[in-house]
DNA sequence: TTGTAAGCGTTATCAA
DNA sequence: TTGATAACGCTTACAA
């Protein structure tokens, strides 16, 4: 039961009395290129000896790596496993894996992990991205490693990308408020810096509200008297929007908003769970799709495979609701 | 700028005038085996022509890989991504890597993702078990590859794992209910089986109370009105005790618990996160330590490639505390 | 301090 | 339908 020794190629053509090459193109599916006789016998040796090809061995001679990197920008978010469950979903099928990575919202870290990525032979890269400089991405696309960023995008076009409609869904949804007499929105969110999503949910609602306040808040420190401060709370007419369902929940549970006496919607956010509607069953939220997202990003990489070519850049939107 | 062909450590050593050997021995860190002059002519070389290796030909030649399966039950809970931070963080830093699977919660995806982990050759597994056969772990163990459980375990302490103290923390804390004047607690949790973690809180449970309910619904689809019905609510003495962190922040959010008169806590459970904090400032929940645990059974894993033996079995606990 | 060369386990070309 | 054998890119005795 306990073979101290690996079982190698070389043992199951000797076993089986035929060439290693043989035993290759069982293990590779040539069964068209063997007698019945050989490939039964092959079967056989095979499932009861349990051997296993060794994979670093067949990489080096196929010249191929099957490991996918998904780096997600904080993993603690919801969005990131979901999104994360449909690259999987795709890629496995094609018998490649995904390693997942976490940059933990920190730029220097996405740098390194960039680097080491780099230098761990993926053969392809599936990137949310924090920071806006491309030149470590371009190092990959030079070395003909095709990458493809989800939920961001970092500009020029010159990269695949799936993201979603913030722009779009967010003026819809503001729309909805602006026809039910709000004259003002206050955002609550994490620094918008130049991270797409949020530049675009911002611009989203003041294409539709004259008066938009903006409050950048850090999640892990959230000092909600400071918030309440900030807030023109007094005002029935002010609308909060909230873009990250973390600090939503937080605001849900701290705050009067939903006991008012007014049945009115008052607050509402991008959100990635049903928790907020476990919360506030009558409210309407922004609800993402990360799970197509992912598998999305996925079919795009494995597509590049085949097409040898890096140069088809595809800019896929998946669209969220407001419901 | 676009190399078309890759570089290998042979056009180094051309490059450099020396031989593959000393590139290869500079790439392994062995700077005591060659002239100053020597290194750092490697040095700029490498750094000029961005040269990586091939991570194939590394592992082959080594004959040992660098990548560690972790399997968990279920990547939507909380509590994975933060056990699978504390494995990368410690494997990272000795130069391997962690790739997340996930068995959603079906024993027969389990299988199938053990027996293709197993085929991919990954030189250790941690496993966040569903099934309590261990068949196909032993397979493992058979091929000298180490395996660590994590949260669960499996039984007969042949494998090495990381826990947690779900009887004592539970007993605890049921405890501490029972002295303010609790009669009875009703355990809400999704099916038992015979998963040790949550056999091992109604247990704690028991250990306290004589009069114990048991209830077992299945998260994703909830009927509240039904689990209602089941549970003695009007009895202010019976104390709701929930296994889960997303049923617990459902039944706080669809409860009216909370707002009774009475300001007496009657609902706690296990957590990952702080919501539930934030839902219920004043309540008292159990607090586990994910990350903890991951980086744990990550040090043990470690260990086990070191010791060279399988033999050398660990049960560690890492305390869960009531507060 | 450096080089030579024999592996590592598979694949794939060419010949039989 | 099969087999021999040269790659694949790197590591590591052993020699020098």
């Amino acid at each position: 039961m306990d073979k101290t020794k690996k079982l190698t190629i070389k043992d199951i053509a000797t076993k089986a009395n035929v060439s290693t090459a043989t035993v290759s193109r069982y293990l590779n599916g040539q069964l068209n290129q063997m007698s019945e006789k050989t490939a039964a016998k092959l079967k056989k040796i095979i499932k009861e000896t349990a051997y296993i090809r060794n994979s670093a061995a067949v990489q080096l001679a196929k010249q191929k790596s099957n490991l996918i990197a998904v780096i997600a920008s904080n993993i603690d978010e919801y969005f990131s496993s979901e999104y994360f469950k449909g690259i999987v979903s795709i890629l496995s099928a094609q018998g490649y894996i995904g390693v997942l990575f976490d940059s933990n919202s920190d730029k220097i870290i996405e740098s390194a992990l960039l680097e080491s990525v780099y230098n761990q032979n993926f053969a392809g890269l599936i990137l949310q991205p924090l920071s806006t400089d491309r030149r470590l991405i371009e190092k990959f696309s030079n070395n003909h490693i095709p990458v493809v960023l989800i939920d961001r995008d970092i500009g020029n076009g010159e990269i695949s990308a799936v993201t979603t409609n913030n722009f779009q869904v967010t003026k819809f949804a503001m729309t909805s408020f602006l026809d039910k007499g709000f004259k003002k929105v206050t955002i609550i969110t994490e620094p918008v810096n130049d991270i797409s999503t949020r530049v675009e949910r911002v611009a989203g609602a003041r294409s539709v509200f004259d008066h938009v306040q903006l409050i950048e808040v850090d999640t892990d420190h959230l000092d909600l008297a400071e918030l309440s401060d900030k807030i023109d709370i007094k005002n029935s007419k002010n609308l909060l929007f909230v873009l990250k369902e973390r600090l939503l929940i937080q605001l849900i549970a701290n705050t009067d908003l939903l006991n008012e006496t007014t049945s009115q919607q008052r607050l509402t956010g991008f959100v990635d769970t049903n928790i907020p509607k476990y919360l506030a069953p009558k409210y309407k939220f922004i609800q993402q799709s990360p799970y197509l997202m992912g598998a999305t990003a996925a079919e795009i990489l494995m597509a590049q495979f085949l097409e040898q070519q890096t140069t088809d850049i595809k800019q896929i939107v998946i669209p969220s609701h407001f419901e």
